[in-house]
DNA sequence: TTGACATTTCGTCAATTGGCGAATTATAGT
DNA sequence: ACTATAATTCGCCAATTGACGAAATGTCAA
């Protein structure tokens, strides 16, 4: 129990991953787009996402060649669920919350080839 | 805001760090009675008691040689409040946290003058 | 003012963390 | 089967963290 909420404020005590978690309320995403938002590496980006999995915040699937990442929400625990909640409150109106929603908007309006291409060409 | 949220978050990513502020919900403790409870270093929990101040979680008092810290309670911000009702909503019934509730009856019972020289012979 | 002592600050150390690129794995298309 | 590619795992490095003891600070008492 101290364990769990250790770990869960582990996993929110890193900017990256408060930003994955906001970004992620409208939906799911794939790594490509979350490394895009991020711009970090993606081999980061996928330990941040495995710990913010590991603490009970994310889940995901695989389609195809893509991993998606998506809030538990109400299949999270309940500490999970108010610790969302309390990191939600506080970081409402955020600038670069919002700034990452932008950005998001756009990111979902490319196909997935072309951004992965993209990232590519770095 | 998302500084102060990685801060706040950060405060609570630490065994200690929980432990000390379950253990001054009843009320205000002073340093030694702390190092008591946690069993760590004078010099360590003088660290960590300054960073849950710092993130905005602990007042202080100085009286005569000994230095209070108490929850800020409703002086702390929005975000710190939720924060911690979150962690104490968690942690409700950790057998760490209750043992800690428990030893802390003995130690208030004491004297912190007594308490400080057993403290001191160690 | 000197001495005792509670607390904090400082310096050091080992362990952890967050970043990256390279190598690996898994899946899809040719 | 082979190639391309999305994601993860691995190994490495620099920065941060949590622990301690020693030294500094500040307060009271003799």
């Amino acid at each position: 129990m101290m364990n769990g909420t250790v770990s869960i404020a582990k996993a929110l005590s890193d900017r990256a991953r408060l930003r994955v978690l906001m970004a992620l309320r409208p939906g799911e995403l794939c790594v490509c787009q979350i490394v895009e938002i991020l711009g970090l590496a993606p081999s980061t980006v996928s330990k941040h996402l495995s710990i913010l999995q590991q603490a009970g915040f994310l889940l995901s699937r695989k389609d195809k060649r893509w991993v998606y990442y998506s809030l538990a929400g109400r299949k999270a625990s309940p500490a999970v669920q108010k610790a969302l909640k309390w990191v939600s409150e506080a970081l409402s109106g955020d600038k670069l919350v919002s700034s990452d929603a932008s950005a998001l908007k756009k990111i979902i309006g490319m196909e997935k080839e072309k951004l992965c291409r993209v990232q590519a060409n770095r």
